[in-house]
DNA sequence: GAGATGACGGGCT
DNA sequence: AAGCCCGCCATCT
């Protein structure tokens, strides 16, 4: 897994890191925005090795649902959402985000 | 080369 | 509305 040449992930990584502050992208829509539609369990996979001394936002990267995928599952998730709240993200009493008003596209934004 | 894994997505029950 | 299942892709062992 410590190959990390020119591969997905750092495609992944490089998109991430084009996402402005207060704004979220979800898994599906990097794979698509990386020209893999349906790899969006590739990207998540991607971030799931990233470390922690790197200069990718991955807490901007959320599911389509809007919300953190792994809430429950990491302490990263608490860590997101605080990241997130800081950069004027809201998150409602189910812990979601307002996915279509945060939404960020590369598009539309260069 | 084959099987298993995973921060997902969409569809069906 | 919530939960479960299947399929997608890329990488790893």
């Amino acid at each position: 897994m410590n190959k990390l040449k020119a591969t997905f992930y750092e495609q992944v990584y490089a998109f991430v890191r084009a996402v402005p502050r207060g704004a979220v992208v979800t898994y599906g829509q990097v794979a698509l925005e990386l020209g893999a539609p349906a790899a969006a369990r590739a990207v998540g996979y991607a971030l799931h090795f990233l470390p922690g001394d790197n200069d990718v936002p991955w807490w901007r990267v959320i599911n389509v649902r809007g919300e953190v995928s792994f809430k429950n599952r990491g302490e990263a998730a608490d860590l997101q959402r605080k990241l997130l709240e800081s950069e004027g993200v809201v998150f409602d009493a189910s812990g979601k985000t307002d996915l279509q008003q945060y939404r960020w596209w590369p598009d539309s934004q260069a």
